[in-house]
DNA sequence: ATGCCGTGGAAACCACGA
């Protein structure tokens, strides 16, 4: 089983990407962030045409979560991070798939730093780091998947010294990550490729992608029950230098069969 | 060091992104 996560940068404007690379990619289960849209102007139908159940959480002009899936609905668990009712931003959905909990997730970006969307983030983060907690203690398959808008290591950025401050690059932000991770997760593609640079966002200027000046941003956190099938993972590199890309890349991984044949 | 590119929405610019 392949489960991607991809931030889309506006599902409208790339919808001709996102639909070329599911036909070619084929992922079972995909996370998506930055719809960029409203609840109602969801491609729904161009979705399902491709083979893909879909729930999705969006607002206008900004944010916005989905989760598809090509093997049984995903049977919605919740569509708000717990922790704030003033919270207003689409930035996670959580769904149940043949006996697995995918959760969806789209940190706050939190620039500009120090600040109050730097707060923002830092909250939201500890809001996350709860509701994993809980997520954990639960004892069952559990996928966190999305774009953390955090490098968790010095190797997961082109150059390091130039986001020391930065929002996605703080001490802070690297601790909370950290402390996410202790909980008992896996970063995927880090267990897999311990000492390789990988990134899965480039900038659209200064000519980041050709350069390879890239960010690893986008993570899979896996529960015991995932890490012990976790067979492979990857980010589809090629699909942001397709035209009208949006600046990450799809990240995946593979699961081998679960020992019930359930999922 | 920097929004240089790109999106969406409103209004012919602005907010936001990482």
């Amino acid at each position: 089983m392949v489960i991607a996560t991809y931030n889309v940068n506006g599902v409208n404007g790339r919808l001709p990407v996102l639909l070329r690379w599911l036909s070619e990619a084929t992922p079972d289960v995909v996370c998506l962030q930055e719809l960029k849209a409203p609840v109602e102007k969801f491609p729904e139908k161009a979705i399902r045409d491709a083979g893909y159940d879909a729930i999705w959480h969006g607002q206008k002009s900004w944010n916005g979560v989905a989760i598809l899936s090509r093997i049984g609905p995903p049977q919605e668990l919740r569509r708000v991070l717990p922790g704030d009712p003033e919270d207003s931003h689409s930035r996670y959905i959580e769904a149940n798939i043949n006996e697995m909990i995918v959760g969806c997730l789209y940190l706050p970006n939190g620039n500009p730093a120090p600040g109050p969307k730097f707060d923002y983030k830092l909250a939201w983060f500890k809001r996350l780091h709860a509701h994993a907690k809980k997520l954990y203690a639960k004892d069952v398959p559990v996928v966190l998947a999305g774009d953390y808008n955090v490098m968790p290591t010095d190797l997961d950025v082109y150059k390091p010294e130039r986001w020391v401050d930065d929002a996605l690059f703080r001490p802070e932000v690297r601790k909370a990550f950290k402390k996410l991770v202790a909980q008992g997760w896996t970063d995927a593609i880090r267990k897999l490729y311990p000492d390789e640079k990988i990134y899965t966002f480039w900038d659209y200027f200064r000519n980041a992608y050709a350069r390879d000046a890239g960010l690893r941003i986008d993570h899979f956190l896996l529960s015991p029950h995932l890490e012990s099938r976790l067979v492979a993972a990857g980010v589809d590199k090629h699909v942001r230098g397709w035209e009208k890309s949006s600046d990450h890349a799809p990240t995946w991984i593979e699961l081998a069969d679960s020992p019930t044949g359930l999922y």
